[in-house]
DNA sequence: TCTGTCACTTGACACGGTGTAAATTGACAT
DNA sequence: ATGTCAATTTACACCGTGTCAAGTGACAGA
């Protein structure tokens, strides 16, 4: 009986996070979802209250479908601080464009939306988090740039690897994604570590 | 006769600047400029048939106001492509917070609004020349940095300048403007100028 | 077979914000 | 006195989100 439900739940989780990628984010309404999940705009407002609340569902649906934590498990074991920043900006970089879409329909209701503003901000401190480990890791190994305290070099980084700026970067500029991955590394370096 | 009508005109225009400044461009409906004005939510509409066309003509009215123009003089007219660098990182970021509130409307509508889309994008652009020409100037010193081309140099400075940035690490990271300007003059030059 | 439950449907409505339309007012110029 | 013109008043349309109430259809247990 439950299952039945739960199955519509996910079904719903998975339609948004396709028709969010399929549209950039853009344009998609609760109407859109509930069609191409096949229930009624109404119903979705059973399983969830508000957008707002969709939208967050579907990060943590998404985080699971694309195993948010492993990708991390290489920044995190390595050795070196040097490493350590290289494979924290591939995993977190590589992550970007699979959560893009949602990313940006979460950043359009941030400025309007309190529950929504709060997910978002939530998930950018667990973000930071990763850039304050890598900076930390350099500091550690005694290769942080004299140019910054820890704490200026983990907002720094922490600005470089925004969506926004992926955003600019790969869509507006056109760069590939390999492109950009490289040359943040290159620019990570390049103000980071001492030489 | 029209000057009564140009009066008005520009009561709005300072009323959306004053409105947008104070809300940082956030929840500023036509109603509450209309109010502030002294005319109805109506009456804004014989002036500008839009929304995205008022916030439009109050970003014209603003350069005038803070004088855009003039603050690239020290740019254009540096004789070493570095302090050409350093000038136009001064000029631009220095700017953004005096337009911080309309930028941030803006871009909100981005998104929706094709003509607002439109007018951010080519506003972005001009920014972009301006970068462009700050990278064209190390180039002719021969001082830009092997690890970029002068169209990815342009692409990097042009995304580390963003407004996005300068809201995260001022407004989120809470760094003071001087901070803010001395710091990115700091990675411009790690980043752009070769050693 | 009756009864209850549960997911979902149908149809309607409220609200906020933008944009439109028509009739009216009040000031000023000729 | 007449015309013009900015602005007003009142009203409505549209869109998207969110709410509500009544009804349907399937399935489960006694």
């Amino acid at each position: 009986m439950s299952s039945k439900n739960l199955d519509t739940r996910t079904r719903i989780l998975e339609t948004a996070v396709a028709l969010l990628e399929a549209n950039q984010g853009r344009g998609v309404r609760m109407m859109d979802i509930a069609k191409r999940a096949g229930i009624t705009r109404q119903a979705l407002y059973l399983h969830f209250s508000t957008r707002a609340e969709l939208l967050i569902a579907t990060t943590f649906f998404l985080d699971e479908l694309k195993g948010s934590e492993e990708r991390l498990v290489p920044s995190r074991t390595a050795q070196i601080g040097i490493d350590r920043l290289d494979a924290f900006i591939e995993a977190w970089g590589n992550y970007i464009p699979e959560i893009y879409g949602l990313a940006k329909a979460l950043l359009a209701m941030r400025d309007t939306d309190e529950a929504a503003a709060k997910a978002w901000d939530e998930r950018m401190r667990d973000m930071r988090e990763g850039c304050e480990a890598a900076i930390n890791a350099l500091v550690s190994d005694n290769m942080l740039s004299r140019d910054h305290s820890p704490q200026q070099a983990t907002d720094i980084l922490w600005t470089m690897l925004s969506v926004r700026n992926w955003e600019q970067l790969t869509i507006e500029c056109g760069w590939p994604q390999k492109k950009y991955i490289k040359t943040l590394k290159t620019l990570a370096r390049r103000n980071f570590v001492a030489e």
